[in-house]
DNA sequence: AGCTTAATCGACAGGGTGTTGAGCGGGTGT
DNA sequence: ACACCCGCTCAACACCCTGTCGATTAAGCT
């Protein structure tokens, strides 16, 4: 009811046989169907029909596909988290060279690869409150991402260059989640939002201050800034 | 095409004619309902034949007194955002006195605001998606906020108490935004969230931070702490 | 050739929205 | 007292979208 994603299994994204077949090509069309109609107009304003047309299938064929239209948002949104995760990768190991630059390095990677993808975030974004598939599986990656930050707080308070103060996870739930809405109202464009090109420097100047006190942290183990 | 809310118009409510007519029974009918049902199930499972029935009313019958189901919504928030606005009125200009004390007290009226409305927040952030017209109304209302407290910021900042930094509207947006976010995960419990009890002073903590660089602000016009 | 399986679609059922047009009852004016 | 407007009501309709069923074709294996 609420695991199958693509006819052959969600993870690796293996095709149905082993070589290429038909399917495999109308099952990447409807993919770029989506993403390019998600450029256009609300995720809500696409119908499954508009989905199959784009493909050149009948609607009844895509459920041979996808069993809804919200799987194909979600595969959609599996790809933009896998190539978050991997932009996010061994920022966090070298922290302490220089926390700034570091802590920058992280949010400005996240800022690029949601901003490359911002028609499929901002669609996910909407159908989330709606859709309790989406909702999980945005909830099992902001888990990791606040894990992530969490563990990193832990440890340049542990060498000193962080003062104690809030439970580390709710230090990392709060600004986590600022990144989060503070993107959205960027990308989307309505309501008060911070301008694209200052939004990194914006970001990164309240996780500084809320994790270290200063926009300045030390670089080396317990060192005062020369 | 967007204007309309109530048939009688929007902003003070004034029923339609003089004294209680059996139509207003029938408005405050329906968005008792749609609170009550809000209470029971998402708002997208909500359907215009159920807040009709709830009142007592045809489907039909229903369009008389709103446009659409999004526009009940709509007036559930403007009471809300009201009371808001209400809670918030005069803690900014004793700021200065204490601001620690201040600045808490104003996140703690939003918190028991919006929590004693959640469902009605919660429905809103989630159609906020779908619908133009939800969006425009937060937005505006985030306006408000953000300019408040951007001038709360600006004050601080001038009488020594804040030390320069970002631009503070940029800084209100950022602050703002998180904690619309964070609410809306501990009230919606779904994904990483911060506990109902501690969430005030989580974001109160990184609110100081980002504003003063410290969590024991100065209380008088550029002096230390004692 | 015969069997299986991937792939396809016409046609249907169901449920939701928004609109139309007709009807009813109580004030109000003359 | 009569007509008449107007607030109020709903059955019935047109429409759109979703999801499913069953029949059908094409390709591969034995």
């Amino acid at each position: 009811m609420t695991t199958a994603r693509t006819p052959a299994g969600a993870a690796p994204s293996r095709g149905r046989r082993a070589g290429r077949s038909a399917g495999d090509e109308r099952e990447t069309a409807i993919l770029a169907t989506a993403e390019r109609l998600l450029r256009q107009r609300a995720f809500g304003d696409i119908s499954i029909d508009d989905l199959a047309r784009g493909a050149g299938i009948s609607r009844p064929t895509f459920y041979f596909y996808f069993p809804s239209k919200d799987a194909v948002l979600l595969t959609l949104l599996d790809r933009v988290t896998e190539e978050a995760d991997a932009a996010a990768g061994g920022v966090f190991d070298r922290l302490a060279e220089d926390p700034r630059a570091h802590w920058r390095e992280l949010i400005a990677r996240f800022h690029a690869t949601f901003g490359g993808h911002r028609d499929v975030v901002l669609a996910c974004a909407q159908v989330r409150g709606t859709n309790a598939e989406v909702r999980r599986l945005w909830a099992e990656v902001l888990e990791r991402w606040v894990r992530a930050v969490q563990a990193a707080i832990e440890t340049e308070r542990a060498r000193g260059a962080a003062p104690d103060g809030l439970p580390a996870r709710d230090l990392s739930i709060a600004l986590n989640s600022m990144n989060e809405r503070v993107w959205y109202a960027t990308f989307a464009g309505d309501g008060p939002a911070v301008a694209e090109r200052d939004v990194v420097d914006v970001l990164l100047d309240v996780w500084l201050t809320a994790i270290y006190r200063t926009t300045t942290p030390p670089v080396m183990p317990s060192a005062g800034t020369p």
